[in-house]
DNA sequence: TCGTGCGCACCCC
DNA sequence: GGGGTGCGCACGA
């Protein structure tokens, strides 16, 4: 099973309670998954942990109790609006309002909630922070506490997990015990992260910490095999040989490179419609790469785990090999990786990837909206239409030759 | 019993 | 006034 199916069940299941005017909380999801998709609660529990700790669903504490949102439409109606920081102050000022509201809810520790959450009023600038940054923020700033794989945030998840593992799905309400889960084992796990992390509150992260904040995630919160059975892991741990070959970022760039010879000049893509407006994003993109353009010189010169992660290069020509039939096992084996790149990419991997593919001033954008890898992934397109405020030409150029493509290549990787 | 739909109130902008 | 959120109730399977 792969993670982008849970992300899109879980997500969907937000959705679909949130359509209906339900609380999306984590028994109702839960609960929907199971029901609609068979999965096990636990495991819908650990995946939508998961999802939070990519920011991909927003744990919230709205009016006394824990709700998720799905990341993206948080976003999206937020940027749409107004500025960022509005967004991002009103969600800040909604749950500390509301956690004022739930000061019968001792669990959620109001009083500290309150504090930070007026704290975030000031100084969140950016339309991710406002809860997208909830958990991330709460682990950069953990962070600093101490080291993080032992952080209180990820401690939280851990104590959480066996919780779930043992007894299922949690029932954040506590007003009647779910399905094969004690009623308060979900209030444990909101409380628990609620008081060790506070969300919606702190200052933005930097991107390198949310790059941290994942490592530290896939290390410390998901100690189980279950708990973390992400395509990383998966794929990392049933190919280890050919992983290691792959994860040579100098390999994976030069073995790009040469598929990127052939395929700069040719470009037998067909079928898609897309393809010929992909195709010429891709070829320009190789050209920029190969050209030493400035931009891609000035990718950050934290070299090679950046140039692993941020091969430019590499993922149109993979896509391009895999419309071209180029060899399989080289393919997947670079797919395998991109898949994982993609996901790790930081905000300025993404800027610096915009930047060298000749967008720097909607690279820009990308950075002010602190788009990581994994909201990359999550974009839509209106979202690079309208939500990063950039020119419609390159909107459109960005979006179908790029962040299109990378998604497609990414979700087709982990359909594999 | 459970899933769903939705009126309504509340809140923020 | 518009939009987001979710409680609480009604209804159908």
């Amino acid at each position: 099973m792969s993670e982008a199916k849970y992300r899109e069940w879980i997500l969907d299941t937000i959705d679909s309670l949130r359509s209906r005017k339900a609380r999306p909380d984590l028994e109702r999801i839960c609960r929907m998954v199971r029901r609609r998709h068979g999965s096990e609660p636990d495991r819908t529990c650990a995946e939508l942990e998961k999802l939070i700790q990519e920011q991909t669903v927003l744990k919230v504490n709205y009016k006394g109790s824990i709700s998720y949102r799905n990341a993206a439409k948080v976003q999206r109606r937020s940027r749409k609006k107004d500025d960022v920081t509005t967004a991002a102050r009103r969600s800040a000022v909604e749950e500390a309002s509301h956690s004022d509201l739930s000061n019968g809810d001792s669990a959620f520790g109001p009083v500290d909630q309150d504090e930070e959450d007026l704290e975030a009023d000031t100084s969140m600038a950016m339309d991710t922070d406002s809860n997208a940054d909830e958990e991330g923020a709460d682990e950069s700033r953990d962070g600093q506490d101490g080291p993080s794989p032992g952080r209180p945030e990820a401690d939280a998840s851990v104590r959480c997990a066996p919780v779930r593992a043992t007894s299922a799905p949690c029932s954040p309400s506590g007003t009647r015990p779910s399905p094969g889960c004690g009623p308060v084992s979900g209030l444990d796990c909101a409380s628990v992260q609620k008081a060790g992390e506070r969300p919606s509150s702190l200052p933005p992260p930097s991107p390198r910490a949310l790059t941290h904040n994942d490592w530290a995630y896939h290390s410390a919160v998901c100690p189980t095999e279950r708990q973390h059975p992400g395509m990383q892991r998966d794929k990392a741990a049933t190919k280890p040989a050919v992983h290691s070959a792959a994860t040579s970022p100098c390999a994976l760039k030069n073995n790009v490179k040469k598929e990127d010879g052939g395929q700069a000049v040719e470009s037998g893509l067909s079928s898609d419609q897309l393809v010929p407006d992909y195709a010429a994003g891709l070829q320009e993109e190789t050209r920029n790469v190969s050209d030493g353009r400035p931009q891609a010189l000035s990718l950050p010169s934290d070299n090679c785990t950046l140039k692993n992660k941020l091969d430019i290069t590499s993922f149109p020509a993979e896509e391009v090999s895999l419309l071209n039939g180029v060899k399989d096992d080289e393919v997947s084996v670079k797919k395998e990786n991109m898949s994982q790149n993609l996901m790790q990419w930081t905000v300025s991997d993404v800027a610096s990837y915009f930047s060298a593919a000749g967008f720097p001033e909607q690279a820009v954008a990308f950075r002010t909206q602190e788009i990581d890898g994994k909201s990359l992934l999550l974009m839509q397109r209106s979202d690079v239409l309208t939500g990063l405020s950039i020119r419609l030409g390159p909107a459109l150029k960005i979006y179908e030759r790029h962040v299109k493509v990378l998604q497609r290549t990414h979700f087709h990787i982990l359909n594999m």
